[in-house]
DNA sequence: GTGAAAGCGCTAACAA
DNA sequence: TTGTTAGCGCTTTCAC
């Protein structure tokens, strides 16, 4: 079979639910596949009157390119893969809105996979992803499992590791320092007077970013000589509801706490719904405070405590390094780190 | 150039930072290039010598098969395309875990479009989306620009439009009826003796299910003899925050209404927190329904009235529809509508 | 059980 | 400004 021979096989009167293809638009406007394809993509030039010539075939023939093909011959995959565990909470949204923003004028497209904080999960969707060669990749977190440490390690493009700058990125990171947030929180407790301090939060493994914040709120506690009066974990669930119970459980156990930290608003919403429906004395008897800077606090009764985690200009950052390293691929990553900053709003008194 | 000649300019001492490819583990192994995909794909007889002695020289290599290439071979691509117009409301999260659950253990993949409630947006998405030959798409409602809704008509591939059934879909569709929804909110209201009914919501011409709950909801209570009292429209914002303040607004201009129907849980749980924070009589005085059935509800001191909008089910039914159809391509689509239940929650009395 | 050849639909590079 | 040629990295098909 000759190579005309097999390109003749390819003509629409062949198969009519076959999608179509260049060559479809070739016969239709009788200019070459390789003009076509320069119309379409606006390359080189082409004198206007062809142009109208193939736009107009194109679109009566309702011609789709097909990126794959595209893709293949032009080793340029205009995708940006993003690995977030959850869209659940509201913290990832606002990432993604952050990265889409930046992606918008750049003809970048964001891809969203979902781990669910699984560790396997984030493994099989960082390797579809690299499949699939995209232009850079986003991942949440600076904690991965070996193979996909590996596999970053490869990849031949920008990689940025996002939210987190407590530990040693693959390439680039833009992230707060979720242990220094901690500390700052703990410090500021502190330092308006309160003492008998319990923690309140998620019990997920593999939620680092919530265990750092821990860890440096206990580092800051120690520091003052004094550790958490109480701790209360929960999985699953309406997290405003899960707040409640939390703060109900550890009040019951221990009615002398005078301050509860949050591991996230949400829960920490739900507590402070608790605490003013009890009649509770917030913040004079009791203190509260949540993390992420949450949008949904500005509809409380009373304004959390908490301090913002910077998610939009994270989105924007992380975004930004991918569209502005056009093949460089050797160049070191670049770590920028982000200031949140802490809002005592009306749970913390002064 | 002969052709063994071009494939030897591919060798890895060329160029060390290109990514690998099948070649690659092909020389590394021993084992032709076929034999390697074969072992990688799981797919034909091959020895359990040389299927060790390739996956052994792939794992070494590091080696991330490129689906690119892959998916132009073989006309097949294990994406699925999911449109939606929104990720920061708590709706089409719930919509991308049913969708995801369901395709998991099918070998496809959704990838997330968001289109922020702009057709125009939408349109591009879809076209994006299309020109990856996808195995299916999804998408949210059934409006869309005449060129978008050409090229699903066009696609060659099972579309699904979810959320929504008042209208004509392209392929199949799964939903629930906004307008029936809005009729029975409006039915419930008026059985419970409410007359002054006010409504409050988003003031976004392309949230075409909230526009139709509306209708069905007006059209009700004039089958009743009744119009609206009053109605309030914001965007942009906290939700829970533009509840408060939209019903404030109400309430001032409108003090004798009796019952503020709310476009969406968010809105409502804010006007609920200001009701219960005016000491305001729920639900003797005053009643309240929202819509959506978000699990947030869950943790307000008051349960709102609401309407579960079976997101999670839409989502698994339409994932089942793409993952179920293997190629017949040709088959007329099928429509599925879910009923919603009310629930009165403790904001209607009764 | 394994390999060789052909080509998926497009674009880079070069020729005209 | 337009066209021709040679692949991109894989899988299908068919031969061995």
């Amino acid at each position: 079979m000759t190579f005309g021979a097999a390109k003749l096989s390819n003509t629409s009167a062949q198969d009519p639910r076959r999608t179509l293809t260049l060559r479809d638009v070739s016969e239709a406007s009788g200019v070459s596949e390789m003009t076509v394809s320069r119309v379409l993509r606006n390359r080189g030039d082409v004198s206007e009157a062809t142009r109208e010539r193939v736009l107009q075939a194109a679109r009566t023939l309702g011609y789709v390119p097909n990126k794959i093909a595209g893709a293949l011959a032009s080793q340029r995959v205009n995708l940006v893969g993003v690995v977030i565990p959850s869209l659940s909470n509201m913290v990832f949204p606002e990432v993604m809105t952050g990265i889409s923003e930046v992606l918008e004028d750049t003809g970048l497209q964001p891809v969203v996979g979902v781990t669910n904080y699984s560790p396997d999960r984030e493994e099989a969707v960082i390797y579809e992803m690299l499949s699939w060669r995209p232009t850079g990749l986003i991942v949440a977190g600076l904690e991965h499992s070996e193979a996909a440490q590996a596999m970053l390690a490869q990849a031949g493009v920008p990689i940025v590791e996002i939210m987190d700058i407590d530990g040693t990125p693959v390439d680039s990171a833009v992230g707060i320092s979720h242990r220094r947030a901690g500390r700052q929180m703990a410090e500021a407790i502190i330092a308006a007077g309160y003492r008998r301090i319990a923690f309140l939060g998620t019990q997920m493994p593999n939620d680092h970013r919530a265990r750092k914040r821990l860890e440096g709120f206990e580092e800051a506690l120690a520091k003052a000589g004094l550790a958490l009066a109480d701790r209360e974990f929960y999985s699953g669930g309406s997290a405003l509801l899960k707040g409640r119970e939390m703060t109900e459980a550890v009040l019951a156990r221990n009615p002398d706490v005078d301050f509860l930290y949050y591991s996230n608003d949400m829960i920490g919403a739900g507590g402070l719904l608790y605490c003013l429906e009890k009649g509770l004395d917030v913040p004079g008897k009791i203190g509260l405070a949540g993390f992420n800077g949450v949008e949904l606090l500005d509809g409380l009764p009373r304004r959390l405590a908490t301090m913002d985690a910077c998610r939009l200009e994270i989105g924007r950052r992380a975004a930004e390094i991918i569209a502005g390293k056009p093949h460089l691929g050797v160049v070191g990553g670049e770590v920028i780190e982000l200031f949140p900053t802490l809002q005592p709003g009306d749970t913390i008194r002064h």
